[in-house]
RNA sequence: GGUCCCAUCGUCUAGCGGUUUAGGAUACUGGCCUCUCACGCCGGAGACACGGGUUCGAUUCCCGUUGGGACUACCA
């Protein structure tokens, strides 16, 4: 049994940051190679010098690297494997597939517009095509493309595509520099790589039977494909700049889990029942090209959102404090304790959406001399809450255990005692806690801060009040 | 213009001829819970683009219309 090992890849251009689209993409590649037992490489298309930069390849790869996708083989370069693609060029050449075309840009060009004005097609006319012509310089080399019959392919979620060869003309291999075009590199690329599973944005199904096209001049095997529908902005246009955030990275650092970015880009497209969140390994064990969807979808930033906070809930406090660290120190919040830091994300989990969100949050936990919140202050830090708050701190100072279950008894004993309701001081007190009217239970607040710090806040507000 | 692809709630989607008063998620919204916020729970509103076929029966199959998208370069 010869069952060849799946091999997929993903090559973007390093013209950019790396996008959601381009991130989604990579993702189905890479599930689909570790599902499978398969290798996933990573290829950097570079042949545009012009818009390449070295600095959207570290961005490409820091993002691969934040989602967590490993990559078997590579980063390639494009730009260091042009001696692959001559000899490819070679072969189809020698082979008779191929031939040298002397038309310059301009003749291309006026052609092409006469032409268009008669109504034709504005293809490549084949006018050096049975010239039998050699290199020349500003020469070019073409595909001798069939003029006939049909180029066919089966993909694996838009069904069987066809097109007609009289569609196609014969498209330029090498330029008149030396360079090979996009397709041409990308088939001796494939092949030279083993790519057998080729799994892309459907933006580029009209290229397919051009590179199929070549594939069977060099007589080679013709790899799988499969074309997912692109990723659309909220007006339902390509993607772009004027959408938003659509870089991976900016969504790291607005504070997303890797993970909720992850699972969000998969069921964009793709679905399994009405599962809506996946583990990783749920991911890879589930996915299959069958359930990618046909259309283009909008994504939807609002889900994601929700989805992140359903990862921070779950996340463990020890994780979570990890990676909130430089969330923290972005608000200059440093050198903190660790076992409170930890208290403290116990506590925020449940009800931040984002790490930034987060870190707003801990705020208060890591501060001293807090400054009161101006409307807070005004309504809740009245003189008539002294004598209660007096009373408490006296309470706390005797306790010997400050944990969150001893507080609530001391409360209970409290508010009986006093015949009012917790929710007669417990907004005061979160104020002079926290500064603020919004905040996690007073009862988990007071655990993680401690019984010093809290007294210590207690009597700093008390004074406060005293001196208004 | 030509070629190719696509079309279910605002958005992501389930549905693969009858089991559907079209399900889930999100967003919106009413209520409950409650020390604030959030979570959670219960409920509401919200979609098969249109027109022809095929069929006993179409959201599901076929054709057309409309609408979107992609490609059409010596860019990738």
């Amino acid at each position: 049994m010869t069952t060849d090992q799946i091999i997929t890849r993903f090559p973007p251009s390093p013209t950019g940051y790396l996008h959601i689209g381009g991130a989604r993409t990579a993702l189905f590649n890479w599930l689909f190679a570790r599902q499978r037992g398969g290798k996933f490489i990573l290829r950097i298309e570079d042949t545009d010098r012009e818009r390449s930069s070295e600095q959207a390849t570290r961005a490409i790869i820091e993002s691969m690297e934040w989602l967590g996708l490993d990559w078997d083989e590579g980063p390639y370069f494009q730009s260091e494997r042009y001696d692959i693609y001559n000899s490819y060029i070679e072969r189809l050449i020698e082979s008779g597939q191929a031939y040298h075309c002397h038309c310059t840009p301009e003749e291309l060009d006026t052609r092409r517009a006469e032409a268009k004005a008669k109504g034709l097609k504005p293809k490549y006319d084949g006018l050096c095509r049975d010239l039998g012509l050699g290199p020349a310089p500003g020469s070019v080399v073409r595909l001798k493309t069939p003029q006939s019959g049909m180029t066919q392919f089966h993909d694996f979620v838009k069904g069987t595509i066809t097109f007609k060869n009289e569609e196609l003309d014969d498209l330029i291999l090498k330029r008149s520099d030396g360079s090979p075009t996009y397709h041409m590199a990308v088939v001796a690329d494939d092949i030279s790589l083993g790519v057998n599973y080729i799994i892309r944005g459907d933006d580029h199904v009209n290229n397919t039977p051009r590179q199929i096209l070549i594939y069977k001049a060099l007589g080679e095997p013709i790899p799988h494909y499969a074309h997912v529908p692109m990723i659309l902005g909220a007006d339902k246009t390509r993607l772009s700049k004027r959408h938003g955030a659509t870089s991976v990275l900016a969504y790291r650092d607005m504070g997303y889990l890797p993970h909720a970015l992850l699972n969000s880009l998969a069921r964009l497209g793709w679905s399994y029942g009405d599962q809506e969140k996946f583990t990783r390994e749920e991911l890879i064990e589930k996915f299959s090209l069958e359930n990618v969807g046909k259309s283009a979808g909008v994504f939807n930033a609002e889900k994601l959102l929700d989805l992140n906070a359903w990862y921070i809930k779950e996340s463990s406090n020890e994780s979570l404090a990890g990676q909130l660290k430089p969330f923290l120190k972005g608000l200059g919040i440093e050198d903190l304790d660790e076992r409170r830091l930890l208290g403290a994300v116990g506590t925020l989990k449940e009800r931040s959406k984002t790490l930034i969100e987060m870190a707003e949050s801990a705020r208060f936990y890591f501060q001293k001399n807090l400054q009161y919140e101006e409307n807070a202050d005004k309504k809740f830090l009245t003189p008539d809450v002294m004598d209660l708050l007096e009373d408490i701190k006296g309470r706390l100072n005797g306790m010997a255990e400050f944990s969150k279950v001893e507080l609530e008894e001391i409360f209970t004993l409290f508010l009986d005692e006093k015949k009012i309701k917790l929710g007669k001081i417990a907004q005061p007190l979160r104020v002079a806690l926290t500064g603020r009217t919004v905040s996690p239970g007073i009862f988990e607040i007071m655990e993680v801060l401690g019984k010093e710090e809290v007294l210590d806040r207690l009597s700093r507000v008390i004074e406060y009040i005293r001196a208004k």
